[in-house]
RNA sequence: GGCGGCAUGGCCAAGUGGUAAGGCAGAGGAUUGCAAAUCCUUUACCCCCAGUUCGAAUCUGGGUGCCGCCUCCA
């Protein structure tokens, strides 16, 4: 088997095979910077990271590729002019502030920084220069300061997003009423250059001052970074029209080549059934999200328990039954580090942690093999996360029951002690995904019995309270053994009752 | 109106011709004085109708419902 994806182009699953035999080119569509990330960010940004994850994996179908991965910042907009004129800030201010928030809140969830992140600011040569070029093959014509893209010029316009500009015409009639409308030669003509009006921020240009328009800035960036002709070109579907539509057009009119092979798109969060959008204003960003006390990893697995092509609908149930699961699957990830000692493991247990490239490929037990086979197919298979998925909660299954045993002091059997390559092979697969047993996790759990540092209370003055307990239910005053329950709750303190009247506290 | 997509158990969600992964919730059991936590076990014939086929959730046609794009948008 081989990697299939569903390139919007043909509307199939096409069997991925990049220019290069070993390396492949990626350009994703990057954020507007004039406010915080919400969720839909969130999600195509998961996504796209566990693709570009996927190919580096070296136990993938192919075997590991080169990827650069390129991802754009677009920090000139009309957006962030009427942000930063709010704020009283110049452009620039408003733009620094949020890529510094994009890089806080994506590391946050694990998503590797792209190869590249060009802006706008930094490419106004290269987007000068393919205007020109347009402008002088007939691709686009200027007006009044501004320049814009003539769609009838080039043909195959619409082939991405399967519009057709006859019919398109008719319906779009009766909205040629602005002056910008009345200077267009065709309704689907687009700006690539737009005129200043005055006290604007503007660049100057041959067509005298003003801005870009956003098309053709991905267009340029993606010339400058990576060449006429890229592998993979990813963004959301909200994207296919008109910004990718134009962006094809744009540089294929320059360049006379196919601008991407593939094109990807993942599908849209919803909330009530709606799409979650700034315009909306039925938004979560996911810092507020992360500050509510949501692990990244929890957000992680909501997004990749669905198909990354269907809209996804974003409910605070499912992100607790998300929470509930990535609590189990957590538990069997850190297993390995937290107990390597008493189990006797520990030759791989720091290096896989939370690495993007797991262990290089080696003989794996029957089963085991079976699984990553699976885990592989699903994969393989349009980036079936969720079936991908099923399989690591498979795989994790007993060695979440050997860590939760282990967390109230029980001894691992012969068995689960012989399960360091289940345990190697999970923590591979599963940061294919981009999920790893966070920090705070495997310390917490680590620290849980023995740490006294933490709690206002000392192991002694625990350790006097559950014998004072355990003094009251032998007496049967279940009245005051439940009251130290609660004040040892109230401080933090779990206990577990164990069979044989055992009881072994952990600080919560 | 045009283009595209979706419809699977209480919820989420895989599965594209041979008798329904996984997660959450629920139920039963173990443990417990009770509870919590934990462990084990367990719950579906796939929107409707017609058709193709030995056989369909899975293919075809029709219907119904929902969503996205057609303006900025991941």
């Amino acid at each position: 088997m081989t990697l299939r994806l569903t390139n919007t182009l043909s509307r199939s699953k096409e069997v991925f095979k990049p220019l290069d035999d070993r390396r492949v080119s990626i350009y994703c569509c990057g954020v507007t910077v004039y406010d915080l990330c919400h969720l839909g960010h969130a999600r195509s940004y998961i996504v796209w990271d566990v693709l570009r994850r996927y190919l580096c994996w070296p136990g993938q179908s192919d075997g590991a590729y080169v990827v650069k991965f390129v991802q754009n910042f677009t920090d000139i907009d009309d957006k962030i002019l009427n942000r930063a004129a709010e704020q009283g800030l110049a452009m620039e201010q408003v733009s620094e502030r949020n890529i510094s928030a994009y890089f806080q809140d994506m590391d946050a969830l694990n998503i590797l920084r792209a190869d590249a992140m060009p802006r706008a600011t930094g490419c106004l040569d290269g987007i000068r220069d393919l205007i020109a070029e347009l402008e002088h093959k007939g691709a686009a014509y200027s007006a009044d300061g501004d320049v814009y893209f003539a769609v009838m010029k080039q043909a195959g316009y619409g082939k991405l997003s399967g519009r057709d500009l006859c019919e398109q015409q008719e319906g779009a009639s009766g909205r040629t009423t602005t002056t910008e409308e009345g200077r267009k030669h065709h309704p689907f003509d687009f700006a690539l250059w737009k005129g200043a009006k005055p006290g604007e921020p503007s660049f100057p240009s041959p067509w005298g001052p003003g801005r870009p328009g956003w098309h053709i800035e991905c267009s340029a960036m993606v010339r400058q970074e990576l060449g006429d002709t890229i592998d993979i070109h990813l963004g959301g579907a909200d994207l296919i029209f008109p910004h990718h539509e134009n962006e094809i057009a744009q540089s294929e009119a320059a360049s006379g080549k196919p601008l991407a092979r593939y094109w990807l798109h993942n599908g849209m969060v919803n909330v009530g059934g709606e799409k979650m959008s700034k315009s909306l204003g039925n938004f979560t960003t996911i810092r507020a999200l992360l500050e509510s006390g949501v692990s990244p990893m929890t957000l992680r697995l909501f997004v990749l328990q669905a198909h990354y092509r269907k809209p996804l609908d974003f409910t605070l149930e499912g992100l607790d039954a998300a929470a509930t699961g990535w609590k189990g699957l957590s538990a069997a990830l850190a297993v390995g580090q937290t107990y390597a000692d008493s189990l006797g493991w520990g030759a791989s247990a720091g290096s896989a942690l939370g690495s993007a490239v797991g262990p290089a490929d080696r003989e794996w037990p029957e089963e085991l093999r079976v699984s990553r086979d699976r885990f592989r197919e699903a994969m393989d298979d349009d980036l079936n996360t969720a079936a991908a998925l099923g399989e690591l909660f498979e795989l994790a299954r007993p060695l979440r029951a050997l860590a939760n045993r282990l967390r109230i002091g029980d001894v691992a059997s012969e068995a689960e002690r012989a399960m360091e390559d289940r345990w190697t092979l999970l923590v591979e697969l599963a940061g294919v995904l981009g999920l790893a047993a966070e920090r705070e996790v495997v310390q917490a759990a680590a620290e849980g019995i023995s740490d006294e540092s933490q709690s206002g209370l000392s192991d002694v003055a625990i350790e006097a309270l559950v014998e004072q307990r355990k003094a009251a239910k032998a007496a049967r005053d279940f009245a005051s053994a439940d009251r130290l329950r609660n004040e040892l709750k109230a401080q933090g303190i779990d206990l577990v009752d164990k069979p044989g009247g055992v009881t072994v506290w952990l600080r919560g």
